[in-house]
RNA sequence: GCUGUUGUAGCUCAGGGGUAGAGCACUUCCUUGGUAAGGAAGAGGUCGUGAGUUCAAAUCUCAUCAACAGCUCCA
């Protein structure tokens, strides 16, 4: 017998080798329909595997991440037996659960796979899911696993297979399909109910460039069809955030073909937008004792060779104009001109810290697959400063930093965000990093004690640093799921040194200082693509750039209507009239689709009163107020950025 | 950059070898209406661009540009 244990502390004695499933219909029939997978001893295992020993055992249903990881890496095995039956001869590599569902990458050879075949494949997995085929588990020796392959021709899985330890190789088969797979499954497959195969691209083979394209399938599926339909709902929900649909709409931006692709044209509303937000960069950057300066959108190679971009970053810059045998570069980063401001002057410890800030223009010549609305462009306005200090006042600048950064997110209610600590990847120095291993180290670990010391939450990721140094990003999340940093923070331990920049340390002997380069708002578009998937469009008041439209119920309240106009603007409040002769329904429907915050509505009432209807978007009618009560209130939400 | 898909009016989209359609938006007129679409008339497109096939191309073929999805990349 052994001593089964459950999450609960329960201890209950089962024979040797029962399963979990048995355990499972032992406590309740209930319970045993409803798991998908069990961790025994922290490990998933398969719920038909035999359990030899004293263990402890943890049912996972769809609700926990494993049932959910284990549902959908069935479900990747189902359409791959869908797709072999359909398409003879395609050759497997690996089909993983991901975040929302499953992909499985594959060799067609020359056919290919179209959206409508999808359809094809979706159904032909449906008709294999009713067979309720059980997903059965072999182990099987090395040995005969290559040979099995070697017969097929699957070299992809006998690459696999290379780096798999012989005693540790198992089979799975479900219907007439097997494949190399550690597992572990679920039972069978009729409990996969609902399926939709959302999407089929090109993937590079081990996700290396220079490997040849596998097609790769992406699905989703659930226990019940509701799931799915609830699941596709919020899929054109985030669609209607998309800040591509939203700029567009809201007149905050638009990208022209003849323009240029990735450089996006600022409208009206949208420029009202990047100046709140440098109102506000500019007074927390000033009260932060960064001093502001600019300068020029081009500079000499020489400039990139010194520091060092060229060499990393040439086929992502645009190329350089060539003028009496010299080259110019559009800049694309911000830090060599700022180096050379500091340079200019003779530096002293007393100087230091210099904080010097810019919204810098950048262009980068991104590859054309890499544009994405407003969050990957070619042309950016960057919220950058670099701070010279000394190491010893390091940790203070960084972490004020990092300070000042909360201090935004707070302001925009940012919450759904992880803190990236980018280290280097000791493979790749001297290819992607500067070859000093001992200074990368040394920094990364002076990063790493900031964050602990200032309690702030981060992950640790290799081979995402700069090339000059580690940082901290603020990663964040599309409407549609894409990953972005929106702010950095970095350490930067080697240009100080190639720009030869120096200050005379209190030993009157000169000194290189460390850099910090940071840009807590990111760039405009970025910043801006973000706010208009997180707020929907839907500005705070001291952002958005209509923030009172006045409706008058007719002409006859035409000139009242101008005279609260006036006197909002007299209070710096951005306000239109809607002038056309509609009725008031269509003026305030027009008003909510524009997102307007603030909607006053006048008529021969309000005139005699010297008051006004208020409206707020997305809530409604909030009754009649005097004008200079709407003006203070109006005033009050701006000032506090509500 | 790679793989795949798409490109028709300002927007959303239908159509499809015989020379272009809807709704919304726009313009004008009527209407002066009290909390999410009042009515009528009108204007607007060499169907992304270039070439080829054809008596005839927006439609078929090729190239090219751009967008979208994913991969790769991201100072």
């Amino acid at each position: 017998m052994i001593h089964i244990t459950f999450p609960d502390g329960a201890r209950r004695e089962y024979p040797e080798g029962i399963t979990s499933m048995e355990i499972a219909k032992s406590i309740s029939e209930g319970l045993a329909r409803n798991i998908l997978a069990a961790e025994v001893n922290g490990e998933i295992w398969d719920l038909s595997r035999a359990i030899g020993t004293d263990a402890t055992v943890k049912f996972l249903k769809w609700d926990d991440d494993g049932g959910k990881s284990t549902f959908w890496h069935s479900s990747a095995h189902l359409l791959a037996e869908a797709v072999e039956s359909m398409y003879p001869g395609v050759k497997f590599w690996v089909g993983p659960p991901i975040e929302k569902g499953f992909y499985y990458d594959m060799d067609l050879g020359d056919r290919t796979i179209s959206e409508a075949d999808l359809e094809k494949i979706e159904q032909k997995m449906k008709e294999l899911a009713k067979q309720n085929n059980s997903y059965t588990r072999k182990e099987i020796s090395k040995k005969e696993a290559v040979e099995y392959f070697e017969k097929k021709g699957d070299e992809y899985k006998l690459d696999l297979l290379q780096n798999l330890e012989d005693g540790h190789i198992t089979f799975y088969t479900q219907g007439q399909f097997t494949d190399l797979c550690r597992g572990p499954h679920i039972p069978s497959t009729g409990a996969i109910k609902a399926i939709k195969l959302t999407g089929v691209a090109g993937a590079y083979w081990k996700g290396d460039e220079k490997n040849k394209m596998l097609t790769r399938i992406y699905g989703v599926t659930f226990p019940n069809q509701k799931e799915l339909d609830e699941y596709l709902i919020m899929l054109e929900e985030a669609k209607k955030r998309d800040h591509r649909k939203l700029g567009k709409e809201l007149g905050i931006f638009t990208i022209d073909e003849e323009v240029g692709p990735g450089l996006p044209l600022w409208m009206p509303n949208g420029t009202i937008i990047i100046e709140e937000l440098e109102k506000l960069a500019k007074s927390f950057e000033l009260e932060a004792g960064y001093k502001r300066v600019v300068t020029p959108h081009i500079a000499k190679e020489k400039l990139y060779l010194t520091s060092g971009h060229l060499p990393y970053y040439q086929d992502s810059m645009y190329p350089a104009m060539e003028l009496d045998g010299v080259k110019y570069y559009l800049k694309a980063m911000n830090c060599p001109h700022h180096h050379k401001i500091f340079a200019a002057e003779q530096r002293s410890y007393k100087d230091l810290p210099l904080r010097l800030a810019e919204y810098g223009t950048c262009y980068r010549y991104e590859q054309s697959g890499e544009l994405f609305g407003l969050m990957r462009v070619r042309c950016l306005h960057m919220n950058d400063a670099h701070i010279y200090c000394t190491r010893e006042q390091f940790a203070q600048e960084f972490r004020a930093v990092n300070d000042l950064y909360l201090k935004y997110f707070k302001i925009f209610g940012i919450e759904k965000y992880v803190m990236r600590l980018s280290l280097h990847d000791p493979a790749k120095l001297g290819e992607k990093y500067i070859n000093e291993p001992e200074l990368w180290l040394e920094t990364e670990a002076m990063v790493r004690q900031v964050m602990l010391d200032a309690e702030i939450p981060f992950v640790e990721v290799k081979g995402e640093g700069a090339f000059y140094g580690p940082k901290i990003d603020v990663q964040i999340w599309s409407a549609i799921g894409r990953e972005f940093t929106l702010a950095t923070n970095q350490v930067d331990f080697a240009q100080g040194r190639r720009f030869n920049l120096t200050f005379t340390n209190q030993h009157n002997e000169p000194e290189i200082p460390l850099i910090i380069h940071r840009a807590p708002l990111g760039t405009h578009e970025r910043f801006i693509g973000f706010l208009l998937e997180h707020y929907a469009g839907n500005f705070p008041l001291w952002l958005a750039p209509v923030q009172v439209k006045i409706l008058p119920i007719s002409d006859k309240s035409m000139d009242y209507a101008q005279n609260i106009l006036k006197e909002l603007k007299n209070c710096d409040i951005r306000a239109e009239i809607d002038e056309r002769s509609e009725k008031i329904g269509k003026k305030i429907r027009d008003a909510e689709l524009m997102k307007i915050p603030y909607m006053a509505i006048v008529g021969e009432k309000e005139a005699t009163e010297n008051k006004l209807s208020v409206r707020r978007h997305g809530v409604g009618d909030k009754g009649a107020v005097s004008a200079d009560e709407f003006f203070e209130t109006l005033k009050k939400e701006i000032k506090e950025k509500i």
